[in-house]
DNA sequence: TCATCATATTAGCAATGACTAATATGTGTG
DNA sequence: CACACATATTAGTCATTGCTAATATGATGA
């Protein structure tokens, strides 16, 4: 299968819309941590976690570096920071407009 | 149901992650559009794109301003104008991870 | 090498999201 | 008012995504 510019960007913006992949970022924004640091972090099945860690790795977020039987996780690198930071910011702007949407669709 | 500063960052974001949607800001990017001019620009079906719209607007992302018998949608500020090109240019940087990228989740 | 721990992968199921078709609302115009 | 046009809403179906459980891989240390 073809992927176009536009597959690919709503591939990348795709995953940051997913809670348990938020929640993933924001556990490691500041710092990388291991797979089982961040299970326990967010109170997440291990089998789960991995598979989303696996999601962020692939679209470009984040990079993992094994280190012995552990592998590290971090953003990937200061613009993903950046981004994260500029969703934050946009977000306490309109959270009046966010809390009202009740469309089924997102 | 209540919901959480993070179930509402998830919902804002989960906005941008849908093909239609992009492709309804990058209409609207730098100018406001009749919903029947989104409609034929990104050749949907009035329906669905309707029902998108009623999404990025809920979020907050973009405004309708009614006028007679149509609708101009538009972004919401030049702050969402801004993450766009964020996105944009965050995605310029990691294209070959994305296109990589063949988890079923996301 | 065997056992253990950390992480990754797979398959199947459950939940959510998006699309279509039909209908409703609302606005202007003859 | 009646009609035409623009947009919104609803219901139902189909497709996609995420979760769980089980298993596999890979590294370490006894």
């Amino acid at each position: 299968m073809i992927q176009t510019d536009l597959d690919l960007k709503v591939k990348f913006l795709r995953a940051f819309g997913d809670k348990t992949r938020v929640q993933i970022l924001e556990c490691i924004k500041f710092e990388e941590k291991t797979v089982s640091q961040i299970v326990e972090s967010i109170e997440g099945n291990q089998s789960n976690i991995s598979q989303h860690l696996a999601c962020l790795r692939g679209c470009g977020i984040i990079v993992g570096r094994p280190e012995g039987k552990y592998v590290y996780y971090g953003l990937r690198n200061l613009q993903i920071k950046e981004l994260l930071d500029t969703f934050d910011n946009v977000l306490n702007q309109i959270e009046d407009n966010v809390a009202c949407c009740d469309n089924h669709i997102s």
